[in-house]
DNA sequence: AAACGTATGTTGTTTTTACAGCGGGAAGTG
DNA sequence: CACTTCCCGCTGTAAAAACAACATACGTTT
């Protein structure tokens, strides 16, 4: 296996060495499947029990509406992972899972992490955390987006998202990952009635910004 | 502890008979606190470690949004559990969590639970997966309903719901569990245009309803 | 039967959004 | 420099949603 640095750089064996890998990889029962270009990696309806972890290549996770448009949800490639929240819920795919590339998986087994082996490799309950935490850390940002999304205008969508932001990093002063239209594709609104909404936003002072940083100026006490 | 049948019904517990509980609990370091009515159980920007399951009482998890507006997201009444995905993350509460009545609360520390013990109590095991299936479930629900948000008008917010819920009952003809307030809600869009919508669908014949039960008509295949 | 509450559908008005199109500025490239 | 590309802001129009108000149906209570 030449894979050991990729698999290190995951989020999901983050913390654990090279060479602790090597050791716990033992445990886990995985295996390696290669695919082709636009093959079917898992499709909707599918039950499946293990993590995906990509070797080499890029993925997309689609999803077809009524109208039988394929709608691409997310993108996924090396050292990244897929279907684990699939695989630990027990729940069907609500998705398929599609290569854009050629690509090379690694697969293991969701129960050979969550029930630890007889001979406790140390890093064995690290992956378990680390996956636990990975879980539930897209649990608490989907709460949050659901919540920015559930507003009804585009200015309560934009004024909840700056205030997540403001308040996870501790300031009223801030840079956001996106541009424009990344932001716009996040809230699912039309990017330039966004950009009209926060330029309004701004010539009412509640907040100010330049490029993707922005400043807020409206954290309660608006109201007494 | 009068609460071993009130901890037996929670989903965290599933699997799990009383007597068994009672030796699991001494595994898990839990603590038991009481609150008066009103009173904040956990505050935005707090960090915490436990899972708190409600052995009596209601709570509310509240936001407040940028004009002081306190927001329900979700309430949990007695044998529902809280903050999990918050303990889990390690990341900060980005809600309140405040008591509507006066209520009593088991914590849990996440870590008593991720980190098996020597003695191997037998349903520690099962404890540790109906965590991370809860947690993971909640992810696949949150993801799906973010694609059904997602879309830009009220109809093709309808038909994605829609959708997705015959997908996960295999069914063209099925019923769903929200009245039209509760769908609108849960879809964030105004009641009566979606009742409106509602009814255009049908004289379109893509779907058949009556009450809460529905029929579609439009899968894929629509166009070839 | 009469009175009431709840759930749902309907209609008209106002507000908001999407959409399409354009222009200007910044950054990168030949 | 000339040219392209990308990003962002701006505008007008058409579509959609929110909102308010009311109608209808159905069950329950009195």
């Amino acid at each position: 296996m030449e894979y050991y640095g990729i698999i290190a750089k995951s989020k999901l064996f983050e913390g654990i060495s090279e060479e602790n890998i090597i050791t716990l990889l033992n445990c886990l029962d995985y295996s390696i499947k290669k695919y082709h270009k636009n093959q079917f990696i898992l499709k909707q309806g599918d039950f499946f029990d293990s993590i995906g972890l990509i070797l080499s290549g890029n993925v997309i996770v689609t999803k077809d509406d009524y109208m039988g448009n394929q709608n691409v949800l997310s993108k996924f490639t090396t050292s990244d992972h897929f279907a684990e929240s699939f695989a630990a819920s027990k729940l069907a795919l609500t998705v398929d899972v599609v290569c854009s590339s050629d690509v090379i998986v690694l697969f293991i087994p969701l129960d050979r992490i969550t029930t630890l082996c007889n001979n406790t490799c140390s890093y064995h309950v690290t992956l378990l955390h680390n996956l636990m935490r990975l879980i539930a850390s897209k649990n608490i940002l989907l709460t949050n987006k659901i919540n920015q999304m559930a507003k009804r205008t585009t200015r309560d969508k934009l004024m909840a998202y700056l205030l997540d932001v403001s308040t996870s990093k501790n300031s009223d002063s801030f840079d956001i990952p996106y541009n424009r239209q990344q932001l716009a594709d996040y809230l699912s609104v039309d990017r330039s009635a966004m950009s009209n909404e926060l330029c309004k936003l701004r010539d009412e002072e509640y907040i100010k910004f330049n490029k993707n940083h922005f400043e807020i100026n409206f954290k309660k006490s608006h109201h007494i």
